[in-house]
DNA sequence: CGCTTCCCTGACATGGGCGTGAGGTTCCAG
DNA sequence: CTGGAACCTCACGCCCATGTCAGGGAAGCG
């Protein structure tokens, strides 16, 4: 499929899927006028980007991680699956902290409603 | 206590303070000779600052958010409560996004620790 | 006094994913 | 054949919290 029609199945914008291949995520083939060619599966890789992107993963980072993206092999793949433990580990503290930051924003709530109650008490006008 | 002092009470380096006064998250008497003088319940102001920001909230959102970051009201209450919610909201999916990411992660774990368990049975020289 | 350390303002740099526009080619339906 | 949609490359812009450098006052100790 062109590109667009990639763009279309994945939500992602055409631009963004450009600049996926730049970055060595996503590989096409070319068709004779120079037009990208991607296979159906593209849509899962895509899919999975994303989410790694999601996850707050750098493109390089997601680009040493992906499997066998270049040359398999057990080296690779041990270097990939300590690089993935350790984004693994980050996403885990990551969302500790997203939680914590949460806890406090119930404290600002709570303080807010109460100031509030305050004021309405101090000045009913 | 001055501009440092804050700065390694709180761990934020002395640039981001000088931000977020700028930004209006803080704020700061000055000394006969323009220096910032800083009171000590300002530490767990800038700690709450940096909870925000590590959820992810801008400064804009943050300044809308302070409590009675201006002049009190019942109203102006209201309306950061509305915002809180919404950010509450936003960081309970923020949250569910990243734990979905970890999973997916998790997938890639398992896929490159197969691929991996295939190419040394394949070929084992 | 002088030395070190801290503080001030102002301004430029940066990263990184993506928007956007220019200028041009390709594809396809009518 | 023609017009519009889709595609191409190149390149600049943006956001925004921070780092960092420059150039120059303060603070405080020996």
């Amino acid at each position: 499929m062109r590109i667009g029609e990639l763009a279309r199945r994945t939500g992602a914008s055409v631009r963004s899927l450009r600049y996926y291949e730049e970055q060595g995520l996503l590989t096409s083939s070319r068709s004779a006028s120079g037009q990208r060619r991607f296979t159906p599966d593209q849509v899962e890789r895509v899919a999975c980007i994303r989410q790694l992107y999601a996850a707050g993963l750098s493109s390089r980072t997601i680009y040493d991680l992906m499997p066998c993206s270049e040359s398999p092999s057990p080296e690779n793949s041990d270097r990939a699956l300590e690089r993935m433990e350790r984004e693994r580990e980050r996403l885990t503290a990551s969302i500790a902290e997203l939680a914590r930051a949460r806890d406090a924003l119930d404290g600002l709530m709570v303080l807010n409603r109460t100031d509030r109650a305050g004021l309405v008490d101090a000045a009913p006008r």
